[in-house]
DNA sequence: TAGTTGACGACGG
DNA sequence: TCCGTCGCCAACT
């Protein structure tokens, strides 16, 4: 168990999402130097099965669309974390997405 | 060992 | 402005 590799970097850069922000695959993927943001969604993936504490909720796409939703145990569980950190979600969609959006 | 997949992003038509 | 295609790179089968 490498606790070094890049995975760990996005579990622990995601981590560091203030709540009632959200950031992209992209901003993570470019800050990190991954290459590919499709890495970013991989690891968040991966995140469920090796570590729960990942904020993934905050985590969407460069439109602000909840495209990991999906992923989640339930499909409206990310909207409703977010909702709970006062993030309106409408349509699966970042309401305000350029003023909640945080970078690193 | 090689091919396919995947929670995206950028670019072109 | 919207839709389709290509590229990214590691993990999985």
């Amino acid at each position: 168990m490498k606790e070094d590799n890049y995975f760990q970097k996005v579990y622990e850069l995601t981590r560091k999402i203030p709540q009632g922000r959200v950031t992209t695959y992209g901003i993570i993927a470019t800050y990190l130097e991954l290459g590919s943001a499709r890495m970013v969604g991989w690891a968040l993936n991966k995140s469920f099965s090796s570590d729960f504490s990942v904020p993934a909720h905050r985590v969407v796409n460069r439109k602000g669309e909840l495209t990991g939703r999906n992923h989640f145990p339930a499909p409206d569980m990310m909207q409703k974390l977010l909702e709970a950190e006062g993030i309106k979600v409408v349509d699966n969609t970042v309401v305000d997405f350029e003023d909640v959006l945080w970078y690193p």
